[in-house]
Parts: structure tokens; sequence; C-alpha cells
DNA sequence: ACCTGAACACCGTTCAAGT
DNA sequence: ACCTGAACACCGTTCAAGT
């Protein structure tokens, strides 16, 4: 229970800007959230670009960590692919929120150049990890697993923004079982 | 040159829109782009919702031309199944802005009604167009022709938001083409 | 008819001050 | 070490007033 207030923080943080943006995380509302003042939140963090860059940071680690438990869980590359679309579901299921790397995607102009950064590992992460998988499963040759990992990463992205904007977690599935008919995805 | 001051605010804030979003759409930048002040805009629009839904209104309803003339211009469907990706490339041409409606999906939370029921006719349009190209095209059977729509539509959109958080142009032309190489989009 | 200045409660941020 | 209140220039919005 004595969580510290630097982690509370983080967490509501996130948590915000996967459905507000960065623009929309304010610093009265996580404050309010945390159980502290505004002006408190400067002494963990020196800035909302800070805040921002150290949220995205985390979100991609998390990220990783979520995929090496994929790979490690599935029996074979194809298993553990067709799992992938399950990590980007997560978010529309939590009350309609998004990939925050996605809403950030959007909100690129208005980001400090240190959110920017952490916003572009998380993409290199799933590229690099679906890249890694097609080209273990044999889906495509070698040469090309990394074109279609970009591509698989951008599809998924686009099917989580279209379902949220519908609030319907069906259509997502519908979107990827379409991705699976069209030969995008492994069926 | 008498343009009148209406006309001149939608324009100026579709492109903010599109580059800003709508939480990054403010009425002292806007009113200084068009030449007035904020208070100005009240006089032709009641509130930022209304302004706003009349932005979006206005978007779909140049897609739907556009996509009316890309089909009178091509010759055959899979033609014009083939040059819809350009209607999207346009906005990521112009100084890296993206799909109005596609910004606006991953701010769904913080838009007032009026506004959300025109980005949902954005993505109708698209969708009811793709699905009746698609058909004409006999590329899909005509039963699959609609969730196909929407997977083309979900994927161009993400295709481009990708693209938009690199700056890079490029990447959305080589997203465009592992869609084809992958059997999404005709070859 | 078209526009403005001044005011309101709200934002990120700073800072001196409290324990 | 951890937190706060008060202040700053900024937001959307209102309104009385100007031409």
């Amino acid at each position: 229970m004595t969580e510290n207030s630097r982690e509370k923080i983080l967490l509501a943080a996130t948590k915000i800007a996967q459905a507000h943006g960065y623009n929309g995380l304010n610093f009265r509302d996580l404050a309010e959230d945390v159980g502290i003042k505004a002006a408190s939140i400067y002494y963990y963090f020196p800035s909302k670009a800070d805040l921002a860059a150290a949220v995205a940071k985390r979100y991609w680690e998390n990220a990783a960590a979520a995929l090496e438990t994929l790979s490690a869980e599935s029996a074979d590359p194809v298993s553990a692919l067709r799992r992938y679309p399950e990590t980007f579901r997560w978010a529309l299921e939590n009350e309609n929120r998004m990939c925050l790397s996605g809403f950030m995607a959007a909100e690129y102009d208005d980001l400090p150049e240190a959110v920017k950064k952490e916003v572009q590992t998380f993409a290199d992460v799933n590229v690099a990890w679906l890249s890694k998988v097609l080209s273990a499963a044999k889906v495509v040759s070698p040469k090309k697993s990394e074109p279609r990992a970009r591509a698989i990463f951008a599809a998924v992205g686009g099917a989580q923004l279209m379902a949220r904007s519908r609030s319907d977690i069906t259509l997502y599935d519908t979107l990827i079982s379409s991705y699976r008919a069209a030969g995008l995805l492994p069926a």
C-alpha cells in the first residue's frame, strides 16, 4: 500500500494518455487521480515532456516484455504470429483505450523530441519482433519479412483506430479476420 | 479577394485539425490565421464543437466528391482501386498532415457527439466506395466486398499514421506496396 | 452585419514556503 | 524528502460594446 507517488503518476498518466493523448493529458486531473496537487508532479518529473517520455518508454518496455512472453508461450512461430493481434486488442477491452504510440503518432507535430523517440522505439520493437517471427515461421522469404512486418504493424494499428472510433471491439476482430482472409496475416 | 470570413475559418481550421487534431485546434491561433480576433469566430460558429462538426462534414463531402472523380476518371474498377491510396497520400504530401477523421478517431473520447457523427460518415463514405468498386472489379465475392473494404480502409489509415510518425512519405509507399504484395490490395 | 476588448474558469509551469 | 498555494501566460467562452 505504500506505493510511491512516482509509480502512481506513471500508471495514471499512461491510462490518461491512452484515452486522450499527449495534448489531452493534464496535470490537474492527473494529480487528482494520484491524490496530490499538480505542482507536486514537478517533484518527480521536470516537465510534461519528461513525464510523457517516461510513460512512453515504460510503455514500449512492457510491450517488448509481453512480446517475449508471447514467443516463449507459443509452441511455434506461426501460433505466436496468430496471437499478435491480442496485444492490441487489450487496450480496446480496457475502456476503449488505444495504443499510446498510435495516438501519439497522430499527435506527432505536438510531441517533444524525447517523446517522439520513445514512440518510434515502440514501433521498432514491434517490427523487429514481427520480422523475426515471420522469418522463423517462413511465412515470407527472409528478405521480405521486414516490409511485411511493417505492413502488419501499420494495419493492426489502423484496425485498432477504426474500432475505437466506433467503440466496437467486434469490428477489430472482423478486421483482423479480413486481414487473414486477404493474406496479410497467416490464416 | 473578398472571400468571406466563414470560408476562411473553415479552410484554416481544417488544416490545423489535420495537423493537431480537435484538442490541438485553438481559437486564438485560428483567428490569427484568418486575420480576426478569437471572439469573432463565435459570430460564425456557436462553439468549437459546431466549428469542428462543420469542418468534418465539409471534409467527408470533399472526400466523397474526390472518390466520384476517381471513379469517373478511371477506365475500370481495378485501376480506380489501384489509385485509392493516392487520396490518403495527399495529406502526407502537404506538410506531413493526416486524415482529419483518422486523427479524430484517436481523439474519440474528447469529441462532441456532432463531430463523432461526421467522422463516422467519412469512414462510411470510404467503405461504401471501396465496397462498390471491389464488387465491380470482382476482386472478391460480392458477399465479402464489404469486410474487405473495411480492411482496406483501416489498413490505409494505419499506413498513413505510421508514415506520419516518421515524417516519411516513402514509408507510406512501401507499406502500400506491401499490402499489394500480401494480397490485401490488387496488385 | 461583422467585429472587438475585457472578463471568466481553465491549462502548464515556477517558486517560495511549509513539514 | 515530499508536498502545497499562489502566481504567470495560456486556453474556450461570454458579453457588452463598437462600427
